[in-house]
DNA sequence: TCTGGGGTCCTAGGACCC
DNA sequence: TCTGGGGTCCTAGGACCC
């Protein structure tokens, strides 16, 4: 039988914060999204006192004064390197391990010598803590799907004490899909939760005892995977090797909305040019590219227009000045004046490794006169030694009026030698 | 005043081919 | 008068995830 465990960050942002401020310990915390637009995690604190997920930070500053709430921007360096930390001890119980998401982990627990899988979970729990400072929890069961619903009750149970092993009986199955409401289950979002809701489907339970036919009608082909699973046969196996992104996107909502030609463009400049790095990361080359800007949809009294244009890269690149060329180009021919834009974007699409590339009769060697191999490693290499963005193309000044808001960011305490946390005697 | 960013997969429909 | 059917590829949009 296959047997998955799912390990889950307990609310991993907040957590990270708290190792290196053990004074937000106890306190209601959130971390916002990008722009300190939303709360995208929340302290157990702060989910009592009725924070709600991508609750708008705006309608929480009350919280600061009644209730101390602490309203953290996001610090993805710090977290990135946290999640790496912790990845890392948990490859160390299992061979195998996919990295599911920045604060999550499926292991494959198939022929491994354990006899009492919670007495391990357990384990687990205390080895991350003692080792990275981040609490986790640990579900297990005999698909993926079911490993996440249990990690699910590890977190709400107080008996569990965060790890819970619904393999031992298929009893604790069936209790554990009746107690978890259909809009829970890994796989079922909001409309087809709505959906459930209108036919009588409450929970988990309900679902798998809907006719195949009409599971495929209403949810699709994944909908049908997805209650396969709950039924106990698995269908998602472990990814322990992620192939290649096929796309990648950089774009920001706007601090406040402009006008100017001149200043979406320095915005799009700026996007492309962090995107195609990201490729280069990658070893990846973009075949095409699409440039978008859009006006604020939160104000519907204002006019209201979206831009969006797709460029073709022959040959297929991952150069800064090809990639900036291509998008500026789509930004050109698609710009209407008149409209303030709150967002912009890029995205890098159909991409490839360099061997992949089709051969193409009438493409030409790429720039004869500067190899653009060369001098992207060159410019990749100074920023690596000396920080992002010590040199790039374009024009950002810091206080252009596009850039994002990030009032109260903590130091990068792990990954910046200036920010490194400072012990007193 | 103020609402994130980055992905995946599937499906329906149109264009095109024979 | 009468106007097929099956296949592929592409794209846009919609659902989901964290």
């Amino acid at each position: 039988m296959a047997v998955y465990a799912l390990v889950d960050c307990n609310n991993f942002y907040v957590s990270c914060e708290r190792v290196f401020n053990p004074a937000l310990e106890g306190k209601p915390v959130i971390v916002m999204s990008n722009n300190d637009g939303c709360a995208v995690a929340r302290s157990a604190e702060a989910k009592i006192i009725g924070v709600d997920m991508a609750a708008p930070a705006f309608k929480l500053r009350h919280l600061v004064e009644s209730h101390g709430l602490v309203m953290l921007s996001s610090n993805y360096a710090l977290y990135g390197d946290m999640s790496e930390r912790v990845m890392s001890v948990l490859a160390t119980f299992s061979p195998g391990a996919e990295v599911y998401s920045i604060d999550e982990c499926f292991l494959d627990l198939d022929g491994l010598p354990v006899d009492d899988l919670t007495a391990w979970s357990q384990q687990i729990r205390a080895t991350v803590r003692r080792w990275t400072g981040i609490p986790v929890s640990v579900g297990i069961g005999s698909t993926k799907t079911l490993a996440k619903l249990a990690n699910r009750l590890a977190k709400k149970s107080k008996k569990a004490n965060g790890a819970l092993d619904l393999t031992g009986n298929p009893k604790w199955v069936e209790a554990a899909l009746k107690q978890t409401p259909v809009g829970d289950v890994w796989g079922i979002g909001r409309q087809y939760a709505a959906h459930c809701g209108v036919n009588g489907i409450c929970t988990a339970y309900d679902l798998t005892l809907q006719s195949d036919g009409w599971i495929k009608k209403t949810m699709g082909a994944v909908g049908l995977r997805t209650v396969m699973e709950l039924r106990g046969t698995p269908v998602h196996t472990l990814d322990t090797a992620p192939s290649d992104r096929q796309t990648t996107c950089c774009s920001r909502s706007f601090g406040e909305a402009v006008e100017g030609f001149d200043q979406v463009r320095d915005a799009v400049v700026t996007f492309a040019s962090r995107a195609a790095e990201k490729i280069r990361g990658q070893g990846l080359v973009a075949g095409a590219l699409q440039v978008f800007a859009y006006t604020d949809r939160f104000r519907p009294d204002q006019p209201q227009f979206s831009l969006n244009s797709l460029i073709r890269l022959s040959p297929p690149t991952s150069s800064t000045p090809h990639i900036i060329g291509a998008a500026l180009r789509g930004l050109e021919t698609s710009w209407r004046d008149g409209y303030g834009y709150k967002k912009a974007g890029v995205i890098l699409v159909d991409l490839v490794r360099p061997e992949d590339i089709p051969r193409d009769l009438f493409s030409q060697p790429q720039d004869a006169g500067v190899k653009p191999k060369a001098l992207m490693a060159a410019v990749d290499g100074i920023n690596s030694k000396l920080g992002k963005g010590a040199v790039g193309y374009g024009f950002a000044p810091k206080d252009a009026p596009w850039q994002m808001r990030c009032d109260n960011r903590t130091p990068s305490y792990t990954t910046s030698w200036d920010e490194l946390p400072v012990v007193k005697a």
